[in-house]
DNA sequence: ATGGTCGTTTAACGA
C-alpha cells in the first residue's frame, strides 16, 4: 500500500497538477491539505476522472483537507476531537483495509502558529495537545495507525536549511519541538527520518520567495508518523522533490510511504 | 532591516 501526503496550496490553482499526479504516480491513497475550498467548490472531476473517490473536509478560503482514494475506505470522520468550538477544517481520519490488516489513517494540517508568541501560537500548541490525546486514544485501543500531513513542525536543525534564520519561528520554537517530542515519545516513528538517518538537505517545502528552491533553502515539515505495528510494516519513505520544479507548483511537495499491507 | 511570492478573493490576510 502506497500512501502520499500533499499540501496542494489551493485545489483550484492545482487542479491540473493534482490530476496529472494521480494519473502518473497513482498513490493508493492521497492525503491532501490546504485545499482552500468549500466541499461544494472542490473541482471533484480532477480526482474522479483519475479514478479516485474523494472525501472532503473543506472551508471557505483557508485550510481544508481531503482524502482521494482508489481503495475502499471505511469510517471516514472529520475534525480533531477535543474542542467543539474549533471551526478550522484541519483533520480527517479513515480506515483502509490491506491484505495484512487495517490501518487508521489520520490526515492533518497542523496550525502554522506564527506570529509567536500570540493567540495563533497558543492555538497551535493546544492543537498539538489534542493531536497527542488522539494518538494516545488510538494506542490505548490498539488501533494500528499513521498520522500524516503538513505538521508545520521542524523536528530538528537537520530539517531546516538555515536554522538561525528560523530560530524564533513557530515551526521550530522550543515549545513546538517539545510538543513534537511528547507526541513521538508515545512510540511513533518519523518514517522519513528513520529511513534517511542523519541526512541533511531533504525538505518538503520551499518558500516561493527569494529563489528558495533553487538554493535548496527548504524545510522538512510534511511528515508521516507510524504507530509501532505500522513502523514494522514500513518498507519505504521518500520525498517527491521534483514536483517543486514543475510549472505553477505548490510550495510543498508530496511525501510517500510504502507499507507492507 | 525590509521585501521578496503565491492563493483566495477582491483589499487584505495567511503562509
Amino acid at each position: 500500500m502506497r500512501i502520499a501526503t500533499f499540501n496542494v496550496n489551493g485545489i483550484k490553482a492545482r487542479a491540473q497538477t493534482v490530476e496529472d499526479w494521480l494519473r502518473d504516480d497513482a498513490p493508493d491513497i492521497a492525503i491532501l491539505q490546504e485545499i482552500k475550498s468549500t466541499d461544494d467548490a472542490f473541482p471533484r472531476e480532477v480526482v474522479e476522472d483519475a479514478g479516485y473517490t474523494l472525501h472532503t473536509h473543506g472551508q471557505k478560503g483557508f485550510n481544508g483537507v481531503a482524502i482521494a482514494t482508489r481503495v475502499e475506505l471505511d469510517d471516514v470522520t472529520r475534525g480533531l476531537p477535543g474542542d467543539d468550538a474549533d471551526e478550522q477544517a484541519r483533520y480527517m481520519e479513515a480506515t483502509a483495509i490491506g491484505n495484512g490488516g487495517a490501518v487508521r489513517i489520520c490526515g492533518l494540517y497542523l496550525p502554522n502558529g506564527n506570529p509567536a508568541p500570540g493567540p495563533k501560537y497558543d492555538y497551535k500548541l493546544a492543537w498539538m495537545e489534542r493531536l497527542q490525546a488522539r494518538a494516545e486514544a488510538l494506542l490505548a485501543d490498539e488501533v494500528p495507525f499513521l498520522m500524516t500531513g503538513d505538521f508545520n513542525v521542524l523536528p530538528a536543525d537537520i530539517d531546516v536549511a538555515r536554522p538561525q534564520v528560523m530560530k524564533d519561528d513557530a515551526l521550530m520554537l522550543p515549545p513546538t519541538r517539545a510538543a513534537w517530542r511528547r507526541l513521538t515519545n508515545l512510540g511513533l516513528t518519523d518514517a522519513f527520518r528513520v529511513r534517511h538517518p542523519g541526512q541533511p538537505g531533504h525538505y518538503s517545502f520551499w518558500d516561493y520567495q527569494a529563489n528558495a528552491f533553487d538554493r535548496n533553502h527548504g524545510l522538512r515539515i510534511d511528515h508521516v508518523l507510524l504507530s509501532p505495528p505500522m513502523a514494522d510494516r514500513m518498507t519505504d519513505c521518500t520525498i517527491q522533490s521534483n514536483m517543486r520544479a514543475r510549472d505553477r507548483p505548490s510550495d510543498h511537495v508530496p511525501v510517500w510511504v510504502t507499507l507492507d499491507l
